[in-house]
Parts: structure tokens; C-alpha cells; sequence
DNA sequence: TGAATAGTGTCTTTCAGACAATATGCC
DNA sequence: GGCATATTGTCTGAAAGACACTATTCA
């Protein structure tokens, strides 16, 4: 079969690129500087590369932009809609990872002029098909959030409940009650006191946390 | 950019056609007429058309090897891994879907020099990563089982508690209390007996029942 | 002592899971 | 009556969810 005589799409990656700040949920997205959609915010992504692995493409995108890698990435969705594309046929392969903010600069890659935070709650006029595939991206980090412990890949080493109660606050949009909260979260065994408290701060400290675990592991958390 | 002008990876679909067939969980394999691979059990799958998309390639390779159009067809996972083909780089975006076996007559189609169910608890020696595709696939299965309506896309229009218990019981490798099971079924409020029981039947004749709701709801059911 | 956040327990309801006897139709 | 399968209810333990007050640190 010599099927290197077909015409081939085009095959891309795109990763969407989550983290909290401010006590909200952000996504990173890039700003086009070239046609298509010029002008419109759009989420990073790049070709893959011949000699390159899916996540190795992801993993690439997702340092070009924020110059950390990834300590999780998960393959999300293909998308391949003929007309997806003006510029022809293109099928990208969506990955989502989460980073924390505090590690991150934001840089630009060569052909993008800017790279910014957005509330995932407060989107519109993306380009391409890329509101459709926050929304479902949205979908599947929640389900992440309830059945494994992803929660952790966006808190330091030493943590506090509160810490992780407004994480999952932020990640669903909505309020738990702190008590079944942390009942909840204690019962799991996957967290276990350190012998050091919250300092400087104008209120009653907290004591911190430390977890036992990969991150990634199935439990259910809500 | 001219990104015409790089080169690209083959792009794929592969298949993983389940049915119950004799209280089993089955699958379709086809034997690999051509290298590489060639006489080893292979997913179906094929070339996604230039003007095609990719759900529509997946029913078309379907209807290859089955004749039968899918009324649930779900993308599963992308696997690309630089060297999972020996002929070049391949892409290939998985999906699966569930067919009544009865429906079924097996052709072949022009690349394959047979077609055939296997066991999904007995499968070794497939073509590719193609094993590995299938182990994920289960996983998939087993979870939109316990979760969605999927059942009902390999019942007929009627049918008894005890037939879909057994479809669990095959999906899942394990044997359910039948008490448990209905009380569950029942109390999810999305079947309703009709006014008929079985018939040709050398004991005593059980309840008809018919769906109501949409394949693929989600709904917790184990 | 006031401000701010940490930390904590009980009750109710729901659901999963263990478990066995009776009913019906056909031969 | 014997065979084969259908049908049915109770109890227990675990977990979810509603709900409000006290504790601690700092300024």
C-alpha cells in the first residue's frame, strides 16, 4: 500500500493550559497575529512535529508559552471537522494541563504577539472552533476533580484546607459547606498534617498539610 | 505559513466494534491480508478522506465490515506514537460503538482477508498497539455502563430484566444479585413494562419492558 | 476586645449490598 | 409434580448533606 501518495492532513495539538489566580479558574490563551481569526484570542497550539510523540508536542507547546512543563497532562479530544480550518484541513488533538500560577511568565512564541489569563466563566469570540473545545475541556476537569486527585498539581508542597476547599470552589463555581468539605477530604487518607502551621497571618493560623499520593490517582473526592 | 509545505503524518480511524454474543462480550477483528502484520488480527480501520470527517469515517469503515450503521458511536482516544507503525508516521483516532449481533452479516472488505468476533477476555498477538487499544477501550466501555444508557443500543425494542442483567454481567466480567440489580434498574424510572410478557418460553414467562430515554443519557446505574 | 479565619459534631436520609423464599408456565 | 426461570422485601452499614458554634491569633 503506498499510501504516502494521498493527500495527508495537517495534525496539530492544541493544550489547554488551566491554573487559579484571584480564587479563579483561568485558561491561557494566545492572541493571533496572523490570518486566520488575526487579532483573536485562541488556545495555544502548534504542529506536531515527524519525529515527535503526541505529549512530547504537547509538553513542547505548553513550555514555548509558559517555560514550565507539565507534572500533568492529559489527552483530551480530537478534532477534525473538515471545515474546521480556512487554511484547509487540520486535525488537532486537544490536551489539558494544570500549572500553578505562581511558577509561571508568561512569554510569547514567535507567532503569537500575546499570551494572557481568562476567566474560563467569561469567554467569547474565540477563533476557530476554540470556545467548543474549552467547553468540553471545562466538562472534563471537572469529572477529574471529582474522582481523582488532580486538585494537588495546583497547590505547593505545604497546603491548607482552605487552600484546596477554594480550589474546588473556583474549579465548579459554587460553595461547599467547609465542615462535610474537609470531613470529606480527611476521610480520603490521602493528605496527613506536617508539624508546621500557617504563619503571618492577622487571624487564627492553619495548620498545614502535605500529600500522600500521585497525583492523578482515582478517588472520589465529591 | 505555508504549512503545506511540511511533511505530515497518515491520519487513521480505527473501529472497536463490541457486541454480546452468547452471553460474551465480543469484539470484531479482522485478519491483515498485507504487511505489515500481515495474518495477524487487526481493529478495523482505514485512511480518514480528505473531505471526511472523522465520525463519518469511523460509520463508513462500520458499514465496511458490518453493514450496519451505528445509532451509538463514540471517539475514544488518539494514539500516535512515532513508531506504532513500521510503514511510517500514523495517527490513528480511535472510536468505539456497540451493534446487536444479530443484525449482523459479516463481509470483507477489500483489505482484509476475513473478519471475525473475539472475546474480549481471550484476545492475544493483535497487529500494531493494537492490544493496547483494546484494554483502553474496556476501560471506556465498562465506564459509560456504569454511568449511561448504553445498554439499550444492543437490546431490541422489548426485552426482559434478566436480558439486560445479563448484558451487565458480560460487560462486566461478574455476576450481579438479581434482587439488587432490578430494585436498581426499576428505580432509575427509564424503562417501562409493556403489556405483553414472552412467549415460546418452557417456564414460567417474564415481564416485556421497552426504554425510555435517550441512548447515552447519563444516569448512574451500578 | 474586635476582626478574621480555623476548626469541629450530630442528625437525617439515601443508597449499596447481603441475603432466600415464593410464583408461574410448560411438560 | 418436576423443571426452569421470574419475581419479590428486609436489614444493616456507609456515606452524603443539612446545619452553627467555639477557638485562636493578631492588631
Amino acid at each position: 500500500m503506498k499510501f504516502k501518495d494521498y493527500p495527508k492532513p495537517s495534525v496539530t495539538v492544541d493544550i489547554i493550559i488551566f491554573t487559579i489566580k484571584d480564587d479563579d479558574l483561568k485558561v491561557l490563551l494566545v492572541k493571533r497575529g496572523v490570518e486566520p481569526f488575526a487579532g483573536k484570542w485562541a488556545i495555544p497550539g502548534g504542529f506536531v512535529k515527524m519525529n515527535e510523540n503526541l505529549e512530547v508536542a504537547a509538553q513542547r507547546e505548553l513550555r514555548e508559552e509558559t517555560g514550565v512543563n507539565a507534572n500533568y497532562l492529559e489527552q483530551l479530544y480530537t478534532f477534525g471537522d473538515v471545515n474546521r480550518d480556512p487554511r484547509g484541513r487540520v486535525i488537532t488533538i486537544s490536551y489539558m494541563t494544570l500549572v500553578n500560577s505562581n511558577k509561571i511568565k508568561l512569554k510569547a512564541s514567535t507567532d503569537v504577539s500575546e499570551a494572557r489569563w481568562f476567566s474560563v466563566y467569561n469567554l467569547s469570540n474565540l477563533a476557530f472552533d476554540h470556545k467548543k473545545i474549552l467547553e468540553y475541556s471545562l466538562k472534563r476537569l471537572r469529572w477529574k476533580f471529582e474522582y481523582t486527585t488532580l486538585v494537588f498539581s495546583l497547590l505547593q508542597k505545604k497546603f491548607t484546607l482552605t487552600q484546596i476547599q477554594k480550589i474546588y470552589e473556583s474549579v465548579f463555581n459554587k460553595k461547599f459547606d467547609k465542615r462535610n468539605f474537609r470531613k470529606k477530604i480527611l476521610s480520603l487518607g490521602i493528605i496527613k498534617p506536617v508539624k508546621e502551621i500557617e504563619e503571618m497571618v492577622s487571624h487564627r493560623p492553619s495548620q498545614l498539610y502535605t500529600f500522600i499520593g500521585e497525583i492523578g490517582d482515582t478517588i472520589n473526592i465529591i
